[in-house]
RNA sequence: GGGCGAUUAGCUCAAUGGUAGAGCACCUCGCUUACACCGAGGGUGUCACAGGUUCAAAUCCUGUAUCGCCCA
């Protein structure tokens, strides 16, 4: 191939091999293979959404797994899609109605719904081609949408089941409102968000008991008195004994007439103890209601504005009632006084504007019998969280779980398929479009004005996606999928509600395990949003980084199960590292010429041929590479992504290309060719194998260099276990490098190395230390610590020489300094630098310093050592590590006072 | 009010009872023929605080403080 460019230059290369890979269908999984299955549903996102950052560390821990499995040999899949997402598309659609003068009821609902299908043909794919960039390796041929029939289909069966059953049914209670969305909202659509409000003290009259003028009512939201039916006390509570004996409370403003009531819930130490009630506004206030049958009376309209029943106040805005209100009450002398009150108000999720808490006829599904299987299969481990503390969190929701408000009152989403007979009165829940009454077979039957939460359909996407209800290979091969990876701001929403519907109409589980990632912040640690303008948008990264860079960095900086902190420049460390293996790939391109070595000289099972000679160099680079390997395998099976992202890291930039490419020059630049074909293959099966490993991470450098070293062509490793054909034409489905059984090295050879590298470390910090630049070369003596490092340092004189810049080296175990010379304890021996004019203090200095140092620690193992306790108790592989540390310390302090004493003379 | 996290180098985080580490940032030196998106060297941290368990605690237990999240 042509030389590669100095920089590596990914916009022209990520689009290509996306194209490529979709081209050749490269994602796309068939159960009829078989295999072994490997599925992961994406979270569909919304319709509406644009790609965030959370989003873009979402997305990335799925293609690496699905990556990783495919090229472990898995028939693996990952299937995509998107939800209708009711409440935001609906408010998109009426937003650029608004731009037009009209509203959606100027349309009507037949039109209404079919422009909101026009703006999802033009722009709802955003998100899906932002996935693409990203490099998100699903099966594309089966997209989803939670509107789509067959989904559709699914959400109509699941309705008419749980009717029948008796699971969902039609009642007026308390729900959430969002005056701005006009709709009901589930208990967790209402966000809780702190809020410093107002303790407002209110003045009912009270006539007919002697001595009391009025009763002190406290309340947050003054404007609901307007709704009051009654007054509470506390049926303990020996205060208020005259009130309920017979005296009349009357509502100020309106003069309504309040009963007394008293009832358990109320708190005889909040306030005076006296609480207002307002059934048909507050839920504690509608469940005393319910029990002391008081009338409820709402006094609002959908939009949020007062409505007749509140009289004087009617057609206000709730908050300019509150005004008005307070106002009033004021000027009758019936406000006491106001305070400060921290409180948490609910706040639509999808618009931020407040909750009106309210009495309204609404679908719900009864959840405690569906609870029940779903609690189970975590708490039996079928199902396993990992960070394995949302299990607390997933049980606590799930014992305590409430009834599911599924009806909205929007256009936009899946109808409730419930029909009434205006003949006969009858009601029944049924799929298609029935024409008469099923009763009494009457043509005047109408549908349910009402759609379904669109969370009613994402919770059955685990196998609605595979076609279900109906029955076919599909979803018998990829039921129950592997893993679900989710944040878990939607535990409650999703998740719990997913392995509900699994266990419920699959009779199993719908994943096996959730990995829960955290939530990405800014760097100073706000949540990454629209409106603080805070935000990083993951596009720009991928024009400006690349999405290789993009997702290396965001994995890199992910602690599991942590929230991550970002700013742009951290994506750096993405290209950089990126930048890294593309030179080091050039490099080993460069030294190919002329050398007869190509591909892999490896098979799996890591035996190699044909025989070789392995020098000490070739056999620590491997033995690294197999590390790095097992540290892969581990850290993915456990979710540790930070820390597979960190070996391969360490493994490429630290060990290849710090040492081993340094030590390959020698090689390369000398004249012996059998050794330069055997470093080339070592570094072919380096290179080859962590491009593999880092295939999943930054699949699209890895793609490029894959085919620019040839790898497609040469590497000859198959993989065992596979149903496929092998191929190694792209890397996507190249097998994934197995750590080598039985190893082709020498562990003592190796360890000789690592202690070469330290030695070599403090050569050149005695070098700095000492002012020596580096380009200038300077002499060192090596006095080796045994007779047999002397053959090994020896063999390494080439090696040493070029990376200690040395002049000359002497290699000798008599050699004794006749002047004081700069030296450094290494583990192969003792290290002298030769230089005219010697600091001979700053020298003492040192060593003197180094000796302390020894000298506290072998104290401290000392004592360990003398504690009989601690040689009684501890294991005793700790205290052979101890006594052997104390050895090398003693030879330590030896050779440092013998030094000290030598720069004395 | 209840629950869950977090608190370790300037920043972001590791360390899973056995001598506290990495990346980034920063400082010094170097454009040495893979790479300046680079190389070499540079870390004196009351592991938030106070008790306890243990031969041994950043790690386990109990409390306290601060910050964050979830649920009422």
């Amino acid at each position: 191939m042509a030389e590669l460019p100095k920089h590596y230059d990914p916009k022209a290369i990520e689009d290509k091999w996306y194209s490529w890979w979709l081209e050749h269908n490269s994602f796309h999984s068939d159960a009829s293979r078989g295999g072994e299955p490997y599925c992961i549903v994406i979270p569909p996102p919304n319709v509406t959404g644009i790609l965030h950052m959370g989003h873009a560390l979402n997305n990335t821990i799925q293609d690496v797994l699905t990556r990783w499995q495919r090229m472990c040999g898995r028939n693996a899949i990952w299937v995509p899609g998107t939800d209708h997402a009711g409440i935001a598309t609906q408010n998109v659609v009426e937003r650029a109605l608004k731009k037009e003068g009209k509203g959606r009821r100027d349309l009507g609902r037949e039109k209404f719904v079919e422009r909101v299908w026009q703006w999802r043909e033009e722009y709802g794919g955003t998100i899906i081609r932002q996935l693409k960039k990203l490099g998100s390796a699903c099966d594309w041929q089966r997209e989803h949408f939670t509107m789509d029939a067959d989904l559709s289909d699914a959400v109509a069966e699941v309705f008419v089941r749980l009717y029948d059953k008796g699971l969902i049914y039609r009642g007026k209670y308390i729900i959430n409102w969002c005056p701005r969305c006009q709709t009901a909202l589930s208990d967790e659509e209402s966000e809780h968000q702190d809020t410093a409000g107002k303790l407002y003290h209110l003045r009912y009259p009270v006539s007919g008991v002697p001595g009391r003028q009025f009763v002190v009512v406290a309340t947050t939201r003054p404007e609901t008195m307007l709704g009051d039916t009654a007054v509470a006390v506390n049926p303990a509570d020996e205060r208020y004994r005259d009130l309920r004996a017979g005296g009349t409370v009357t509502l100020p403003l309106l003069n309504r007439t309040l009963q007394v009531i008293a009832d358990d819930y109320v708190d005889p130490k909040f306030g005076t103890g006296v609480v207002k009630v307002t059934p048909a506004h507050d839920p504690n206030d509608y469940a005393m209601g319910q029990r002391h049958s008081l009338p409820s009376i709402d006094v609002m309209t959908d939009e949020g504005l007062m409505n007749a029943e509140a009289g004087p106040y009617a057609g206000l805005d709730r908050f300019a009632c509150r005004k008005q209100i307070l106002a009033d009450l004021e000027a009758a002398g019936l406000l006491e006084k106001i305070e400060d009150h921290a409180h948490a108000v609910g706040h639509c999720y999808r618009c931020h504007t407040v909750v009106e808490p309210r009495l309204s006829p609404q679908w719900f599904v009864r959840m405690k019998p569906l609870a029940e299987p779903a609690l189970a299969a975590v708490v039996e481990g079928r199902i396993k969280f990992t960070p394995d503390r949302w299990t607390k969190v997933y049980t606590e929701w799930m014992e305590n779980i409430r009834d599911w408000c599924i009806s909205r009152q929007i256009w936009w989403g899946h109808r409730i398929p419930v029909f009434y007979c205006d003949a006969c009165g009858h009601q029944w829940a049924a799929k298609g479009q029935p024409q008469t009454c099923v009763k009494c077979g009457a043509a005047n039957i109408r549908q349910d004005e009402d759609v379904l939460d669109t969370w009613f359909s994402s919770w059955l996407w685990p196998f609605s996606v595979f076609g279900w209800p109906q029955q076919n290979a599909d979803l018998k091969f990829y039921y129950p999928t592997q893993t679900l990876v989710t944040a878990s701001e939607i535990l409650f929403f999703w998740v719990a509600r997913m392995i509900m519907a699994g266990c419920e109409f699959m009779g199993d589980i719908p994943f096996r395990e959730v990995y829960i990632h955290g939530t990405v912040r800014d760097d100073s640690g706000r949540k990454m949003s629209k409106s603080l303008g805070n935000s990083i948008d993951p596009v720009m990264i991928i024009e400006k980084y690349s999405a290789d860079a993009l997702r290396f960095s965001l994995i890199m900086l992910t602690a599991t199960g942590q929230d991550v902190y970002i700013s742009e420049d951290k994506f750096e460390i993405g290209r950089n590292f990126g930048t890294k293996i593309w030179n080091a790939a050039r490099f080993m391109q460069m030294q190919a010429e002329g050398v007869p070595c190509s591909g892999d000289l490896w098979s799996p099972d890591g035996g190699h041929r044909p025989p070789l000679q392995l020098s000490a160099d070739d056999q620590h680079i491997l033995a690294k590479l197999n590390e790095c390997i097992a540290a892969c395998d581990d850290n993915l099976a456990k979710f540790r992504f930070n820390d597979y992202a960190k070996s391969i890291y360490e493994f490429m930039w630290h060990q290849f290309c710090d040492w081993y490419v340094e030590y390959s020059k020698q090689v390369f630049y000398g004249d012996d060719a059998a050794r330069k074909a055997i470093v080339l293959g070592v570094m072919h099966h380096c290179l080859s194998s962590a491009l593999r490993l880092l295939h999943p991470l930054m699949p699209f450098l890895t793609e490029e260099l894959w085919r620019g070293m040839a790898y497609n062509q040469t590497n000859t490793e198959h993989r065992t276990g596979d149903t496929r054909p092998a191929s190694l034409e792209t890397i996507l489905s190249a097998p994934w490098p197995k750590a080598a059984a039985a190893a082709t090295w020498d562990a003592a050879t190796v360890a000789h190395v690592e202690a070469r590298h330290e030695l070599i470390g403090l050569g050149r910090t005695l070098r700095a230390d000492n002012g020596v630049t580096p380009g200038q070369k300077v002499d060192f003596i090596i006095k080796p610590l045994a007779a047999e490092a002397v053959a090994r340092l020896e063999a390494d004189r080439v090696n040493l020489m070029s990376l200690l810049k040395a002049g000359s080296l002497v290699i000798d175990p008599a050699f004794a300094p006749t002047q004081a010379m700069p030296s450094a304890l290494t583990p192969l021996g003792t290290l002298f630098m030769s230089l005219g004019a010697v600091d001979v203090a700053a020298e003492r200095e040192k060593l003197a310093k180094q000796l302390a140092e020894v000298e506290r620690n072998s104290a401290g193992v000392e004592a360990k050592l003398g504690n009989a306790n601690f040689v009684g108790r501890a294991p005793a592989a700790v205290v052979e590590a101890q006594r052997k540390l104390l050895a090398e310390l003693v030879e330590k302090r030896a050779k440092l006072t013998q030094m000290l004493g030598q720069l004395q003379g």
